[in-house]
DNA sequence: GGGCCCGCAGGG
DNA sequence: CCCTGCGGGCCC
């Protein structure tokens, strides 16, 4: 008998909600920010970099912290035989333009058509700025805010984010250190966390590892990602540097991804979204054929911040599947 | 579209 | 040194 997956994951993503609403009672009041305009949809004519008139935020550690640091095993004995069902992305890498986009700040050292061999040599003799070169020069173990990098940064790939010191890993979507936390995460959506929400201030996110990295016949290992094939746990390093964070309260990195099924994602692209605290983790059932469990954590933005751009034509199945009044998804 | 291969940055 | 990890390019 085969385990509804469908319902799982509604059930799944109705846990996700409450814990993200929790964080919106727990959150203390702050001030109506002023929007004079909702823009930023469509047509971003320009740079993007507005409304960031003062500093930048500072690395701070949130002083509003005072959640009890909890760790919840969510009991859930469900298997299934189906997969998690792929939904069509609209996405894509439709009109990437690296001529006129909305980017921030336009890096010259990539693009989407060198190749990442190219990508690793040092552009020779261009020192100064430090942003033209190809070498980092802040470190990406800091907490809080890399200088010289706003709010709304954009990039085309995750090499030129790690360059910029804002998430390293090149791959993984966690960086951080399991005695002193997570410095970074990227949102980058993908099948296995296809229950994840991110209703922008607030986001749950998937832990790492339970995959069985194996490769293909003759190169074994030689793939970066594959389904799960284990349960998650908090000993892993990443995991364990997230869980970390959730008592150490220290601002970590969020940068949001073209794949990311959100309204909040990027159309192209990786974004820097600003600074979030780690509020929970638990153990849930993940989204994989098989009912392995999986590490989740919620996300709190800082306040102060400039506002997370928004798709509005996004047609969020997220949205739609945990309010229970309309309910016309039939498929 | 999927399969395969690759370089890389971290951490143990 | 080894292994992991929500990339990305290329080929089919």
């Amino acid at each position: 008998m085969p385990i509804d997956f469908a319902a799982l994951r509604k059930k799944q993503m109705a846990e996700n909600a409450a814990r993200l609403k929790k964080l919106d009672l727990d959150h203390p009041i702050v001030p109506p920010r002023p929007k004079p305009t909702p823009k930023v949809a469509s047509k971003p004519s320009r740079k993007r970099k507005d409304s960031n008139t003062s500093g930048e935020l500072e690395a701070r550690p949130a002083k509003m912290a005072k959640n009890a640091s909890t760790v919840t095993e969510i009991d859930a004995s469900v298997a299934s035989e189906e997969g998690p069902r792929r939904s069509r992305r609209t996405s894509g890498r439709a009109s990437l333009n690296y001529n006129e986009s909305n980017l921030t700040r336009m890096s010259p050292r990539l693009t989407k058509t060198m190749r990442p061999q190219l990508a690793s040599k040092k552009l020779s003799g261009q020192g100064g700025s430090g942003l033209m070169l190809n070498k980092r020069v802040h470190d990406p173990k800091t907490f809080g805010a890399i200088p010289g990098i706003e709010v709304g940064t954009w990039w085309g790939s995750r090499q030129e984010c790690s360059i910029d010191a804002v998430h390293a890993p090149w791959v993984a979507g966690i960086s951080g250190s399991r005695t002193k936390g997570a410095n970074s995460v990227v949102l980058s959506g993908g099948g296995e966390y296809h229950d994840d929400l991110d209703m922008g201030h607030t986001f749950t996110y998937t832990g790492a590892g339970g995959r069985d990295l194996k490769g293909t016949a003759n190169k074994p290992k030689n793939l970066r990602t594959a389904a799960q094939s284990s349960d998650q746990s908090f000993e892993n390093a990443c995991n364990a540097a997230l869980l970390k964070s959730v008592k150490t309260q220290l601002p970590v990195r969020v940068v949001r991804g073209y794949k990311l099924e959100s309204r909040y994602a990027p159309e192209t692209g990786y974004r820097y979204d600003g600074l979030y605290l780690v509020k929970e983790a638990w153990m849930a059932t993940g989204m994989n054929p098989h009912g392995y469990k999986v590490c989740k954590f919620s996300f709190q933005r800082i306040d102060g911040q400039p506002d997370l751009p928004e798709r509005e034509d996004y047609e969020s199945e997220e949205e739609r599947s945990v309010t229970p009044e309309i309910e016309e998804t039939s498929d």
